[in-house]
DNA sequence: TATATTGAATAACTATTGATTATGCTACCT
DNA sequence: AGGTAGCATAATCAATAGTTATTCAATATA
């Protein structure tokens, strides 16, 4: 049976000084005290571990061997504790954050190398998931932040929104893209609802439901079924295909600005108000961010205002 | 500061099984005490540790790291303790004997070889120095036995006697020798005291004080100073001095035993009554002996008795 | 929608333990 | 002898550890 921890804290201090007396004062207790707790750890361990003398204590073999199992837990143990309550000033260790696939891919490569350059003790490690998957594994503690898009619809936002703090970090707009020829052949340049629920559609696989919002948020209706006749993972391969002009595919507007400008590609619009998609950083609310954390977070933040991700056309 | 290092051990165990619940019930105490256990712990290292979520609570990266530090620690300790205070049935370790220097040279080295034979994880460090030299570092705790030689007289024990334990392992007659041709031409083959104090005489150092306890016995008076005309610390080299004639030498009459047979060498005893050498094993009084000592210490005594150390001669 | 259940937090109480003061012991030193 | 230094012991008091009872919040279940 494991003995008393905080005996062995006092043996230490009485086995390397030699000397009870020495270590209570060490220890800021009275000698009786000392005396008392190393007696009791002799009892728990069943073993005496010093041999009393006048004017001094002989340690025992027992106590020898103790002192070496136990000096180097006592002397490490108070340095690191510091270091895991008071972290250095110095942002360091592992950051695990978890980030959209397409936000991911874009923007964390050059934004974690920029703070690298910085803070180079800092490592990363990046999951690139849907959002309701990200969320779990920030409410599992498996990751330390996300972040996250979700339309701008609130109830949309799957996690446990009571246990986040959820900090916009940008905004991007949804359109339903369209080559000119598509637009012009197969649509006639109608936007009508029924015009639009017949044609042919493109997704990047895991989510439907950005179609079903996109109509419900211009419509006010639900789509049973879309015609998707192709489903592919990456958004790049889906911007070729709409740039075939394959079909219709929802994307942001920003990656195809310079398309729009060129009348290559028709962003379709019904109404005025468009569909917003808000990308944000997700962070349990009862934990406070460490200073690594909160660093970076603050870079990701500046970074993105500098860089104004999305970027506007020129 | 250094923590309630007890409170460790409850995170030790909250940590591995991810649950108050569990702990508890492996620690042997209710939820609510591990509960408190972990937030005072949470206090005093100014840290969160856990995040409370429904019947889960999710570790921080901090606990992570104090974990990490722990864990060997916990899951060392007790195994070790076991050793300590239930030592293996097997000898082990090593054993730190103080020896005569005469007795240690001529037995130690075969003694010990033997009982390596049969417990092979035991090792030896023999200390050959004199008797009181000996004893302090019995109470030093730097030995772990002794085996000491003294006279017959109990004065001549210098150690703290109360505090020893004392076995007889053996006994040795000292004897003054001479060789034959010494003892015919300068001493006449007389025995008188007046005769003996003039003589010549060899010590091996340290120790004239067993010539004035020599005299003492025999003639019960003090020799304020004798004629030392050699002081050779080998004692094989005291007896070579005693063969060429160069005077009269104290000995262990086994050690020139066929010498004596032969007429070489004359032993001189002055009266029946003779000074007896007495060879005893001891150790601290309140140290109980660790099962490797016990075993060894036996394992000598049967040796020195079946060997007939000192040998009679045949 | 209510109800039960589970795991943790909190409060209040009690039992244990820890720390202190006072005292005694013993070898050592003048 | 008397004084002293270091540890042990006893008695007391304070602190804290552990308990029960209760509450709370999020699920699961009816």
């Amino acid at each position: 049976m494991l003995p008393d921890l905080n005996r062995l804290k006092v043996f230490y201090h009485v086995y390397s000084l030699q000397s009870m007396n020495m270590a209570a004062k060490n220890l800021h207790l009275t000698q009786p005290g000392v005396s008392q707790h190393i007696k009791k750890l002799e009892v728990e361990i069943k073993t005496d571990l010093f041999i009393r003398r006048h004017k001094k204590i002989i340690p025992t073999r027992a106590a020898d061997q103790l002192f070496d199992m136990v000096k180097p837990f006592i002397e490490t143990i108070d340095s690191k504790i510091k270091n895991i309550s008071r972290p250095m000033n110095q942002p360091y260790g592992l950051l695990r954050i978890g980030a959209p696939l397409e936000f991911g891919k874009t923007y964390f490569p050059a934004i974690c190398h920029a703070f690298r350059e910085k803070y180079n003790q800092v490592t990363f490690k990046i999951k690139l998931e849907e959002p309701d998957r990200l969320l779990d594994m920030l409410n599992m503690g498996l990751l330390d932040f996300v972040v996250i898009d979700y339309f701008s619809a609130k109830d949309q936002f799957f996690g446990r929104p009571e246990h986040c703090q959820i900090d916009l970090l940008t905004e991007e707009i949804f359109v339903l893209a369209s080559s000119k020829e598509y637009f012009e052949n197969k649509m006639k340049k109608k936007t009508s609802f029924e015009m639009l629920v017949s044609m042919d559609f493109i997704t990047d696989e895991h989510e439907p439901v950005i179609l079903k919002h996109w109509f419900w948020h211009y419509f006010k209706k639900s789509i049973p079924s879309v015609n998707i006749i192709m489903a592919i993972e990456s958004h790049q391969a889906l911007l070729n295909c709409v740039r075939l002009g394959m079909g219709l595919a929802i994307t942001a507007e920003h990656l195809i600005w310079n398309e729009i400008e060129t009348g290559e590609i028709i962003p379709i619009f019904p109404t005025k108000k468009k569909v917003i998609n808000k990308i944000s950083l997700v962070q349990l609310r009862d934990k406070k961010p460490t200073l690594t954390e909160e660093t970076f977070q603050a870079f990701l933040k500046k970074q993105i205002k500098a860089k104004k991700i999305p970027r506007k056309p020129a």
